[in-house]
DNA sequence: ATTATTCTATACTGCAAAGTTATAGAATAA
DNA sequence: TTATTCTATAACTTTGCAGTATAGAATAAT
């Protein structure tokens, strides 16, 4: 139930990406620096969030990604639930044929209730909102 | 970051002793079978719920397990923060040690409450609740 | 006492998913 | 034309989940 690195790493390829805005297109080698995590895997995590409309990408010299909304418009559950393939915690969720007891589980809407109010608080944190705390964090 | 099977028939098993609270020792291949799970598996689940002393065992013909108390006493959010190894999210959480950026790390609070919010509504539910719940769901 | 029954302890195995790296190719600014 | 950066696909390694196997200890019934 721990959140996997690519939801983790996700957060903060976008927040590092929302903190430069306003710098143009950034290449992805410049973020694995400062974040410490490979290139190669940021490539591979960037994808879903480039195929979700959230980032924009340039190729060539002085190609790179930006964000494809201003950091006030993107908040933490969308990335999370992009990135961990759906905002549930189990399959069936929203898809009752994966178990034969889905219409009678007492434990079904429990999970359901559960992992709403899990998403409901990463939906009120916004890219910007994490900006912020970051700079009232290094004061 | 879905429930593994470990907490998810854990809460079963509970659930399943909790019916049969006033009958005494159950043996885990009654449960076995009525849950669709193996006997084997449930051994090793029931291992920690006995441990934390949710559960109490006999040996022996006539033996078997049975809740420590009573099922209003038990919540899920308890089960589930058992088997799952800890109500978070992250390592981070409650570990500032495994991450070096944890005292300035913007996400780290929010995972906390992320969890934070999700295990209040597990808290919230008790085995007898559940039991309630699955009666009104086979009328 | 002996036996059948049930739980207990430990170790092992298979497999899928997570995490990561590699290689080759396409676009584009200089 | 070249250097640079992203793109696509595939391969690889490691980890942990899920499940099984084996041997042993306790105890009620006979």
């Amino acid at each position: 139930m721990k959140l996997s690195t690519r939801s983790r790493y996700g957060t903060r390829l976008m927040l590092d990406m929302a903190e430069n805005y306003n710098n143009g297109p950034i290449h992805l080698m410049k973020i694995a620096q400062r974040q410490g995590i490979s290139v190669k895997y940021l490539e591979q995590i960037i994808i879903p969030l480039k195929k979700a409309e959230y980032v924009k990408s340039l190729r060539g010299p002085k190609g790179g990604h930006i964000l494809a909304k201003p950091p006030e418009e993107i908040t933490v559950g969308e990335i999370v639930a992009l990135l961990e393939d759906g905002a549930s915690l189990t399959e069936c969720s929203y898809n009752e044929g994966v178990c034969e007891r889905a219409d009678i589980c007492p434990t079904r809407q429990l999970w359901r209730d559960a992992a709403q109010a899990m998403f409901k608080t990463l939906e009120a944190v916004t890219l910007a909102d994490l900006l912020e705390k970051t700079k009232a964090n290094q004061k």
